[in-house]
DNA sequence: AAATAAATCGGACGTTCGTACTAGTTTGAG
DNA sequence: CTCAAACTAGTACGAACGTCCGATTTATTT
């Protein structure tokens, strides 16, 4: 039992460390005598517990994944209609960027980091597509008839939420102070409520 | 006469391998010796023409920005309606992805750089602010009453659009395949069309 | 043609990186 | 109490990096 705490502990404060670094000064910058110092273990512990670099980037990849997902999912658990889960998915994003840029700004890392390593693509196109998935499953079953979205797949509509939600942290990220880039998230919502309520004449419910 | 046309010769070649490398394996992973070879240039003419590696960083950043302002300005000379402006910048950017996919690859990575580094952040900030500028000083004298944008600044809507579209290209070039994913473009074209075509009642002109 | 400037080149320097290695310490089961 | 396994710490090494410098070639000017 205490085995595996230490192990988690030490582990879980490389894990720590590392997650800052990255968001500080960017993986390629981070050096492991750096994390390691922060999170006041001994340099050879990184290879001990990960490998190598590459070992501990995938696993803060990992974490970062499954918190993300995770809490995600909890946003999710009891909303009902389609609509509703687009607009927390939105607001899911915006607190994260609010509250923890760090987050996003490492994913920014990791998307940038995959384009040049196959291995890792794999991996962060993998998440993506769980995320997309997860968000589009609900929707076929009540997406039925809509005139002005009938061209777009529910597949594309949720890809243009990431999509946007992405860019839109992005760029808050460089210019933190700008309220008009912020308000994109508003602006998705609106439009995309413009968009379903083609169809949603009858019950124009504003949740 | 020669002189300077050797020098740019050179310089030139050095910029080419360096955005080309940096699109193929990332800023933080490219060597100037990489760099040297692929351009056929001693390595020290790097630091002869770009002082150091952030200088010939800073000097690529600086040619694709100013080849990304002036084809957009030039997309947009003759344009009139703000619809009209909106819908080629979306294509503008569109074309850029499937075309020269490596000039988002590569503002990706400077965005990404940007974040740890006061300096260059200050240059990408305002390049976006630039191109923000440009679009939205159309905006103001076409957008009077708009009813279901009133609550959104001109400033919003195009930085909205600037966000959504690097965040599609962003998820494009981690899945080129999808086509779901570039369907983006256009659902920003249907929202947005949508949105403005509330106080449009009157001139429904398709351009 | 001589002289000055610009451009090019190869090589070497000092530093720092990731990684490997080994000896010492702690831990928990038999 | 013993001992093997898990863990820690310090150190060293080879490689690769950005940078710098002197010599050489090429071009321009006087």
């Amino acid at each position: 039992m205490k085995t595996t705490l230490k192990r988690e502990i030490t582990s879980g404060r490389i894990l720590d460390a590392a997650y800052r670094a990255i968001a500080a000064r960017g993986w390629g910058a981070v050096t492991l005598r750096e994390i390691a110092e922060e999170s006041e273990v001994a340099l050879s512990q990184l290879s001990y517990y990960f490998g190598n670099k590459d070992g501990l980037f995938a696993a803060v990849l990992e974490r970062m994944q499954r918190e993300y997902a995770e809490n995600l999912a909890a946003k999710l658990r009891n909303a009902t209609s389609f609509q509703e889960r687009l607009e927390r998915l939105i607001d899911y994003n915006r607190l994260l960027l609010k509250e923890n840029a760090d987050l996003y700004r490492n994913f920014l890392e990791f998307f940038n980091f995959a384009m040049a390593s196959p291995e890792f693509k794999k991996q962060v196109t993998a998440f993506l597509a769980g995320i997309a998935r997860a968000i589009e499953e609900q929707i076929t079953q009540k997406q039925k008839s809509n005139q002005k979205l009938a061209s777009f797949s529910s597949s594309a509509i949720t890809h243009f939420i990431l999509s946007a939600s992405f860019g839109i942290s992005l760029q808050h990220l460089l210019t933190p102070k700008n309220k008009d880039v912020e308000a994109g998230f508003d602006l998705i919502k609106t439009a995309l409520g413009i968009v379903f309520s083609a169809d949603a004449k009858d019950a124009t419910r504003i949740s």
